[in-house]
DNA sequence: AGTAATGCATAAAATATTTATGTATATTTG
DNA sequence: CAAATATACATAAATATTTTATGCATTACT
């Protein structure tokens, strides 16, 4: 039984809060600023970040812009102002993960009736 | 676009801790707790539980015994040792992950580099 | 008697991620 | 300077997980 990835679902989240604080990124960048956040312990795929940009694209949350670094083009996303609503109710989700989880792991830490 | 589920990944980690806490539980049971602790806020679907509970009893983690209720079958579930230290595990999983999530969501609380 | 609750379970569809692969440019290092 | 590594995008197949829908049966409530 490989074990769940604990992270799943939590991408989306991740990326627009980080899109939130720097204004403007991308890709790769993304990817290593994770890596620096967590000390390498999560790794973010190109599998599964590409495909999460261009949902959140689609869906209004980002908009692209293009810069030629030399002769290689690097595409930046930023959050639209529908986005950067959304990344505010995605960390009231997270809050409420946590508290929720905290409730379920520590009883101790359990809410009032 | 539907918002991911940020509990995607976390569900056997649920289970797994509130078997460690009761003992023993039987599927509805442990349905009926997570609404409680978290005041309805998460709601583990069946459909997800039942699977979950078979895959923890595959692979060792969970055995299984059954009640007569009047004249119906209730399945017990109960970690075995090998589901103990798994449930550790879980559990530190579980913290570094909110650990990284704070770092990634509120920078202040970013631990020294 | 009918509805809601208890209690198990599975299957189809939807969703998300990992792994593998592909393409191309730029930089570092022996 | 050639090879290895890093930068930078992207997609597709396989895998994993969950939601939604459905089914069956018993028990409690009104």
């Amino acid at each position: 039984m490989k074990t769940t990835n604990i992270y799943t679902g939590s991408l989306s989240t991740i990326v627009m809060k980080l899109l939130n604080e720097h204004d403007s990124m991308y890709g790769y960048q993304i990817v290593k600023r994770v890596i620096e956040i967590t000390h390498g312990e999560l790794q973010i795929t190109e599998g599964a970040l590409y495909p999460c940009l261009h949902k959140l694209e689609a869906a209004g949350f980002v908009e692209v812009s293009y810069a030629m670094i030399g002769r290689r083009t690097r595409k930046y996303y930023k959050l639209t102002e529908k986005g950067t609503r959304e990344t505010v109710k995605k960390l009231a989700e997270l809050e409420r993960y946590i508290q929720n989880m905290r409730a379920l792991i520590h009883p101790k830490f359990r809410q009032a009736e």
